[in-house]
RNA sequence: GGGCAAGUAGCUCAGCUGGUUAGAGCGCCACGUUGACAUCGUGGAGGUCAGGGGUUCGAGCCCCUUCUUGCCCA
């Protein structure tokens, strides 16, 4: 026999078939252009460091995905991909310049771009190696980074079409402002918290009107009283009657002394604080919306700096924090601060460094999103998009619903540089031209380029197309767009899957891809991975000690669309000892076609036909039951219960049952003839089974394949493929192998038998461990097979020698010859089974156990037979159902008649 | 404030369009060294499917409602 590890070694294993795999090709689509085709974009990782498991997750659901395609005869492109990551990226490589006390501006632009360049080449590498070690079958002749020449034309394309639309512009407004990154940010780069918080009333008197002697005021409350210096307005609810009358009248700023008006708008909630509230539009986006409304002045105290400014009068310089506590003081000591009361309130922080943001309004660059947003919403709402699962659908509507202007500019330096130029006449234009050489109105050669980067979603909107060639009419442009699926995590769904489809539709006039499946997120011991908590893993250590398909089916199993998965140490050995179950199988299997001048797996191959075994046709009606299953899972998306159907129809099917049956029958195969059939018939379902589970675990099952298929690594010294005598055109490799047909046979037949064998086997397992036989004895035992004496006369040495049943000798009757009081009756798959058990039964325990079972039959024919005579029942359920409970009752009422005969012998 | 998800065995989770007596892995108890596998085998214990109401011949699954937890949006 070929000496093969007891155990799988994947270390052993993985590298070279990943480095085989590459050479031959096999991760290129096929050329030919009869093939339908499949596409699915890697959504690319950030190169802000090394892959965590996370990744792992998509790349497991994402390359079974696309094994299974290539399998399914598709012409197959995944490609992979990198993300410059604009913001994440310089926040990175700034932390690093500062250990050393340094900061960007005192490298410059140019010197600090270098350094960002050398640090997407150091972690693009380390991502790379660890996308392959996982298993990734991508094209990486087509390896992108969105700031390849490629892609950043695509996006100066992009920005010049909207701009030449009027879609984008330069906005005056508020915006969400980083202090320590000094940069504008989206709405959905802004994260809340709830943080303490203090409410302080304060009162502003009111401007004296003709009349009015005493001085009144009006009362609002603040969660920012340093703003308060920037106040414009103050607003009540129109229906509030309480400040009804001072509508249209001023109140002064405090400190400031301003006149400001007092308006009503909608926006203001009645029951918050006072129902008054200031308007400050420079520094809150509600008020600046209600400033534009009623035509407010817009005044700033805050500078980018997050200090006030020369505006904030002796408090220009102060830090916010500071000034607040300072200016609340100064309130206090006027006698205008009222009162102050805890407030919890919810704050705005930078999402990649964490500080808090400030809003303020500056000069950037919006994106117009009504019109957009409303083509990506109809082609979700009209199908030509799936989202799986569907219920994200609706958070998808809602968020493009209420969607608002996209600012997309940024004060980084690290990204997209923003093509627009301005000449030395003030002529402003935007150019798909790396470096346009001369003003496109007055063509003056005097031109500056906005020193602004763009969003790194800006690019990532385009990626399905840029990185297929767009905006050029390209091969792989005309053959993969529309892709056909993107897949992702939920979490991006507005960042990146919304805005995808915005852009494909704009710049492509088609959806970006199909169908959107978006996965839930890896929680680890119940956490969510995060740094801080220093519960992040890197994958590679996971591969190292569990081996990669362990760690793939991990990700894969025991999951569901959407929902977050827990990864524990429990699953990963789980999953170990799955793979080494397959690796042992495959072990048997081998060393039972061991010797054979060749095989044929071109199908499941017995003895003649009508002469197989019910064992054979069963195991084989099963792996087509399980590749019918396993199929459709993968068509809807259910990669977890797809994995789950494999793993249960190996372990529990092949291997409980099978693999023991064979193994008899092969031992008892009377001729060479008769053996080598049944071993051809374990090789074929095996195989079948290889090749359902490859999309998850490529690794084992290629070199198990490769061993059985292709006879190859039988010199394990040389690891090279050694010509086997082979019938039949197997392909090279399980990588590029048919995908098993999914409409085989089922044999009703050879499966109730077998049903009634596993029945019968544990039922004997259940009595010997219950009288506690010794397990090593050997006992004697009749079948009593009730008119199917025929099958179990084939059946009884199978019956006798499974594992934990030791029947020997056996006889079969039809009909009983008495009933011995000696004896244990088992009533189990349609027979009785009597087994002499001298000195061990006696009969008050067969008693006790008898009439156990009975008390079972009769509560179930006893709930068969309420459902069959229920009203409606027979009328209404489908005609299947009822026939299968009619037939279940039979067999039950059999049963129980079995059981009441062997209590009436036993007295 | 609006929305979504989850609540099923001690733990982690499956359970597809409603149809046997609700499953798996891990853990637990007992037994087991016959040549695929101790990363294993065999048997066993363990669940009023969060609570309440409803629809239906039939509900873990559909509807209403309450509670708990998590997430998203405002």
């Amino acid at each position: 026999m070929t000496e093969i590890a007891k155990a799988y070694e994947p270390a052993e294993v993985e590298q070279r078939w990943y480095e085989h795999w590459l050479e031959a090709g096999y991760f290129k689509p096929d050329p030919d252009p009869s093939k339908p085709t499949f596409c699915l974009i890697m959504p690319p990782p950030n190169v802000t460091g090394e892959l965590h498991i996370g990744h792992a997750l998509v790349i497991a659901i994402e390359d079974a995905i696309t094994r299974w395609h290539r399998m399914m005869g598709d012409s197959t492109l995944w490609l992979p991909g990198r993300d410059h990551a604009s913001i994440a990226a310089q926040v990175v490589v700034e932390r690093e310049l500062a250990k050393d006390g340094k900061l960007r501006q005192d490298l410059g632009r140019e010197r600090f771009l270098d350094l960002m360049w050398e640090w997407m080449q150091t972690y693009g590498q380390r991502i790379s190696h660890q996308l392959r070690a996982l298993g990734t079958s991508a094209d990486w002749d087509r390896d992108a980074f969105t700031m390849d020449p490629g892609p950043s034309r695509a996006v100066r394309e992009a920005f010049v079409r909207l701009y030449d639309k009027g879609l984008i512009y330069r906005g005056h407004r508020i915006t969400n402002w980083c202090p320590r990154c000094e940069t504008a940010l989206s709405d959905l780069e802004v994260v809340y918290d709830e943080e303490p918080g203090t409410l302080w009333y304060v009162r502003y008197p009111l401007e004296a009107v003709p009349g009015e002697t005493d001085t009144h005021y009006i009362q609002i409350a603040t969660t920012r009283p340093e703003t308060i210096l920037a106040d414009t307005g103050i607003a009540v609810h129109p229906d509030d009657e309480r400040f009804a009358a001072l509508v249209g009248r001023k109140a002064i700023v405090p400190v400031v002394n301003r006149p400001i008006p007092i308006l009503a708008d909608d926006v203001v909630e009645k029951e918050f604080g006072t129902g008054a509230v200031k308007v400050t539009p420079g520094h809150d986006p509600t008020d600046f919306e209600i400033g534009q409304r009623h035509d407010l002045p817009t005044l700033l105290v805050i500078g980018l700096d997050a200090r006030m400014n020369a505006n904030a009068l002796h408090y220009a310089g102060m830090p916010t924090q500071e000034a607040r506590r300072a200016f609340v003081e100064e309130l206090r000591s006027l006698g205008n601060l009222v009162r102050e009361e805890a407030h919890p309130h919810r704050v705005g922080h930078c999402d990649r460094c964490k500080t808090i943001v400030e809003p303020l309004v500056t000069d950037q660059w919006y994106l117009t999103m009504a019109g957009i947003a409303a083509n990506a919403l109809a082609a979700v709402r009209d199908g030509r998009i799936r989202i799986i699962p569907e219920r994200f659908t609706k958070v998808y509507f809602n968020w493009l619903e209420n969607i608002r202007d996209w600012c997309i500019s940024r004060q980084l330096w690290w990204g997209h540089r923003i093509p627009v130029w301005t000449c030395s006449n003030g002529h402003v234009f935007a150019s798909v031209d790396e470096q346009p050489a001369v003003c496109a109105t007055c063509q003056s050669p005097h031109l500056m380029q906005d020193p602004d980067v763009l969003d790194t979603w800006f690019s990532s909107a385009l990626w399905p197309f840029s990185t297929l060639g767009w905006p050029d009419d390209t091969e792989d442009m005309r053959r993969f767009y529309p892709t056909a699926v993107m897949e992702t995590g939920y979490d991006i769904l507005f960042f990146w899957v919304a805005r995808m489809i915005m852009m494909g539709l704009e710049m492509t006039g088609d959806v970006p891809f199909r169908d959107v499946y978006l996965h839930g997120l890896i929680r680890v011991d119940g956490q969510k991975m995060s740094k801080t908590k220093g519960n992040v893993i890197n994958p590679l250590e996971i591969m190292e000690e569990f081996g990669t398909d362990a760690l793939r089916l991990s990700m894969i199993t025991g999951t569901t669309p959407g929902n977050d998965t827990q990864m524990s140490q429990e699953r990963l050995e789980a999953n170990r000892n799955f793979v080494n179950k397959l690796w042992n199988a495959g072990r048997f299997v081998l060393a039972n076609l061991d010797g054979w001048p060749e095989r044929d797996l071109g199908g499941p191959l017995t003895v003649a036909p009508g002469a197989e075994s019910e064992a054979d046709r069963w195991i084989v009606s099963r792996a087509n039951e399980a590749t019918a299953h396993v199929t459709r899972q993968f068509q809807e998306f259910q990669f977890g219960e797809a994995a789950r159907t494999i793993h249960d129809f190996l372990w529990g099917e092949f291997c409980d049952w099978y693999v023991e049956i064979a193994k008899i029958e092969m031992r008892d195969a009377p001729t060479d003839d008769q053996r080598r059939a049944i071993g051809t018939n374990l090789a074929w379902v095996f195989e079948h089974t290889l090749r359902l589970l490859h999309p998850f675990a490529p690794f084992v099952t290629e070199e198990i394949w490769q061993r059985l298929v292709r006879g190859l690594g039988r010199d394990r010294s040389e690891n090279v493929p050694l010509p086997l005598p082979m019938s039949g055109s197997s392909p090279p490799s399980i990588v590029i192998s048919p995908w098993p047909n999914a409409d085989g046979d089922r044999d009703v037949e050879a499966e109730a038998r077998l049903d009634s064998v596993m029945e019968i086997v544990r039922a004997i397992r259940n009595v010997r461990s219950e009288y506690r036989v010794d397990s090593g004895r050997w006992v004697p035992a009749t079948i009593v097979a009730d008119g199917a004496a025929d099958f179990f006369q084939r059946a009884a040495r199978i019956i006798g020698e499974l594992p934990g049943s030791r029947l020997r000798p056996i006889s079969v009757v039809d009909r009983a010859e008495g009933s011995g009081e000696n004896e244990v009756q088992i009533v189990a798959g349609g027979v009785t089974i009597h087994i002499p058990l001298a000195g061990l039964v006696d009969v008050a325990q067969e008693r006790t156990r008898i009439e156990r079972e009975r008390g079972q039959a009769v509560a179930e024919v006893e709930r068969a037979e309420s459902l069959l005579s229920r009203p409606g029942f027979v009328e209404k359920a489908r005609p299947d159902v009822v026939t299968k409970e009619r037939e279940k009752l039979e067999g039950l009422r059999e049963r129980l008649a079995k059981l009441d005969d062997r209590l009436a012998a036993l007295g």
